[in-house]
DNA sequence: ATCACTCATACCCGCACGGTATCAATCACC
DNA sequence: GGTGATTGATACCGTGCGGGTATGAGTGAT
C-alpha cells in the first residue's frame, strides 16, 4: 500500500463536502473527468470504495466517512507544517496569541506583564478572529496558542483552563426585560442573538457560528452522528463589530451573553446588564498545539495558568 | 504559499535523519540529483533554508528541526487517515488493541469480559509488539487502542492512566544478591538488562529500546533540545523472547525489571524476585488516537477504567 | 418520450519528476 | 601543498502522470 497524497486528500474532500464532483472540480479551479478519475484512483488505491454515485447521487460511504473526517486532521498537519517550519526560519520569532477580542477574562494584560520576564519570552502578537477561528489557527500553525471560550473541538490540542466566569444578558435599557433584577433563560424566548440563533436554546454547535454574526466554514464538522452537510456557506459577509452590536441591542433588536469581564470593559447607557439564572458561564481555556515544543509556548502556559490561579477568587460577580 | 506534498515531507525527512543525501536517496530508492533538487525546491517554496550543507557536512537548521518534527506528525496522520478508512471499508470490524505480551496488569482478561457485553463492542484482535511500537501504532492507524506503560510519547493521543503497580528486580536464584530480601539500584550497578543498558541507570529514554533487545527507530526523537541522530539503527536482530531472557537471567548475563502482574505470570524456579527500593513503579496506560470517533473504543475505554477503578485496591504486592 | 443533468470514458498534451553524466568544492593523506 | 576520494550541485534528457477537451451513458423530471 503506497502513501496517500496531499493531492489526493484534497480532491476527496473537497468532493466529499460538496457531495457533487462538478462543484468540487469548480471549487478546485480543474475540470470534473480528472478528479472523478482521481477519486477512482483513491478508492482503488485503499481498494475500498468511498462514495456511492450515481449519476443523481453522491453520497459518502462508512469509509468515505472515516477518511474526511482523517484527512481533514492531515490535510491540517501537513499545512502546520509548512507553516511552522516557514515561521521558525523568518527573522522576527514572535508568540502568536490567538484569541476572540476582549475574550480574555481581563486576564491578558497581567499575563503579558509577567510573561515579559519569562527568559523564553518572546515579542506577544495577538491575532484576533472571531468564535471557532482559534482551534484552526492552532492547528494549521497560524497561530501558537490560544485563548478561547470552551467547549471547542481540542483535537490536536493541548488545554488548559483558566477561569470560568458568568455570563450576562445585555438587552435594551428601555426593554420591560431590563426592570427584573434577575431573568430566565425562558424569559428570552422570541429574542435573537447576533448570530441570528434564538436566545433560549443554547445547543448551538460549536465552531459554526460567530457571535458576531459570522457565519464560517466548519473546519471539522463533528457533528455527532450527523453526516456534513453538503453544501459549506462562506462568510455571510453579514459581519457584526462590536459597535453595531450594542446598537441592535439598544434598538432591542437582539440580545447579547458577554462574560461580565466583557461587560467590565464595554459600559454603555442604553444597554442593561442582567443576570440570568440557567445562562451557563464560560469558561476560558488555554490551548496550544500538542505538538508544540516550543519554550515560548511553555513560558507563556506556566504564566497564564499562575495568574489565573492567583486571581480566581478576585471579583467575578457583577452588580 | 501553495501545500506541501506527502512526497517533499518524506524526501525531507529521510535527509534530515540521515543528514547525507546520498543515502537518504538510496533510502528512498531514488538517485540523489533529483532528491537535492526537490529539497531545494521544498526550500524555494517555504522560503526557507532547511539545511547548511557543505560537501562534507549537512546539518540542520533550526527551521529545518521544526519541520523535521512536524513533517513526521503529518506524515503519521496520512498514513493513518489511508489506514482507517481502509479498515474502515473492510467487511470484518475489528478493535485492535496494541500492547506488549503480558504487559496488562492482570487487567485484560477481566475488561475484555466485560467489554464484549457493551453495546458497541465488537471482535477484538491483539496486536502485540515490542516496546515502544504501540503509541506509533496508534497514530498510523495500525491499532485502535493500546494498553502500554508511561511514559511514552503521546502526541495525537488521548490518554487515561489505569494502574500503577511495583516492579521488581529478577536476578539468578543464585546470585549473592538474591540473599537479601530487598535491594537499592546502586547494588545493581556492573548488570545490565535485556537491551544492554546498565540496569542502575533509569534514564533510558522512551521509544528506543525494547526489553526484549530489539533496537527500534525512534518515531519521534523527541530529545528536549538535543539535536536527533544522524544514523537510525535499523532492528539489530537480537530479539529476545521471554524463554531466551528467562535463560540468560538463569545464568546470571542479564537482570530484568517486570512489573508484578508479569513476574505472577511466570514464577520460576532458578528466578529470583526481590524488591528494589527506589526502582520507580510502572505506570500502565490507556491510549488511543485523539482523532477517534468509534463507539468501540469508546465503549473499551469506558470498560477498562472502569474495571481498573474497581480493582486498583487488589493485591498488587508480592513476596 | 424527451430533456436536462451529472458522472464516466476516450484521447491528447505538457510538464515535472526521476535518471545519467559530469562538475565543483572540501577534506584527508602524504 | 598537491592529489585523490568523497559528496553535493548542475545539465540535460526521457517518460509517466496529471490535467484538459470532447463525448458517452445513465437517471430523474416534466
Amino acid at each position: 500500500m503506497s502513501d496517500l497524497e496531499v493531492r489526493q486528500l484534497r480532491y476527496f474532500v473537497a468532493v466529499a463536502e460538496e457531495l457533487h464532483f462538478g462543484r468540487a472540480a469548480e471549487r478546485l479551479g480543474m475540470a470534473q473527468p480528472p478528479l472523478s478519475r482521481a477519486i477512482r484512483e483513491l478508492e482503488r488505491q485503499l481498494g475500498v470504495p468511498l462514495l456511492t454515485r450515481t449519476t443523481r447521487q453522491v453520497a459518502l460511504t462508512p469509509a468515505g466517512e472515516v477518511l474526511l473526517h482523517d484527512a481533514r486532521t492531515a490535510l491540517d498537519a501537513v499545512t502546520a507544517a509548512g507553516r511552522r517550519a516557514q515561521r521558525a526560519g523568518r527573522s522576527e520569532p514572535e508568540l502568536r496569541i490567538a484569541m476572540k477580542a476582549d475574550y480574555d477574562g481581563g486576564l491578558l494584560p497581567r499575563i503579558l506583564d509577567r510573561y515579559r520576564e519569562e527568559a523564553a519570552a518572546l515579542p506577544v502578537r495577538l491575532v484576533l478572529g472571531g468564535r471557532g477561528e482559534q482551534a484552526p489557527a492552532l492547528r494549521d500553525g497560524s497561530a501558537d496558542v490560544a485563548l478561547l471560550p470552551a467547549p471547542f473541538d481540542d483535537h490536536g490540542l493541548d488545554v488548559e483552563p483558566l477561569l470560568t466566569e458568568p455570563r450576562l444578558v445585555a438587552l435594551a435599557a428601555t426593554d420591560p426585560l431590563a426592570a427584573r433584577p434577575c431573568l430566565d433563560l425562558a424569559d428570552l424566548s422570541g429574542l435573537i442573538l447576533p448570530d441570528g440563533t434564538p436566545a433560549d436554546r443554547e445547543d448551538l454547535p460549536p465552531g459554526t457560528t460567530d457571535d458576531f454574526g459570522v457565519r464560517y466554514r466548519t473546519p471539522a464538522p463533528c457533528d455527532p452522528g450527523g453526516r456534513p452537510r453538503g453544501t459549506v456557506a462562506g462568510p455571510r459577509s453579514r459581519t457584526l463589530d462590536l459597535a453595531q452590536i450594542f446598537n441592535l441591542i439598544e434598538l432591542g433588536s437582539i440580545v447579547w451573553f458577554p462574560p461580565v469581564s466583557v461587560v467590565r470593559r464595554h459600559p454603555r447607557p442604553g444597554v442593561a446588564y442582567r443576570p440570568v439564572r440557567d445562562l451557563p458561564p464560560l469558561t476560558l481555556t488555554l490551548a496550544w498545539p500538542q505538538t508544540s515544543r516550543s519554550p515560548a509556548v511553555a513560558a507563556f502556559v506556566r504564566t497564564a495558568t499562575a495568574i489565573a490561579a492567583a486571581g480566581d477568587t478576585r471579583g467575578m460577580m457583577w452588580g
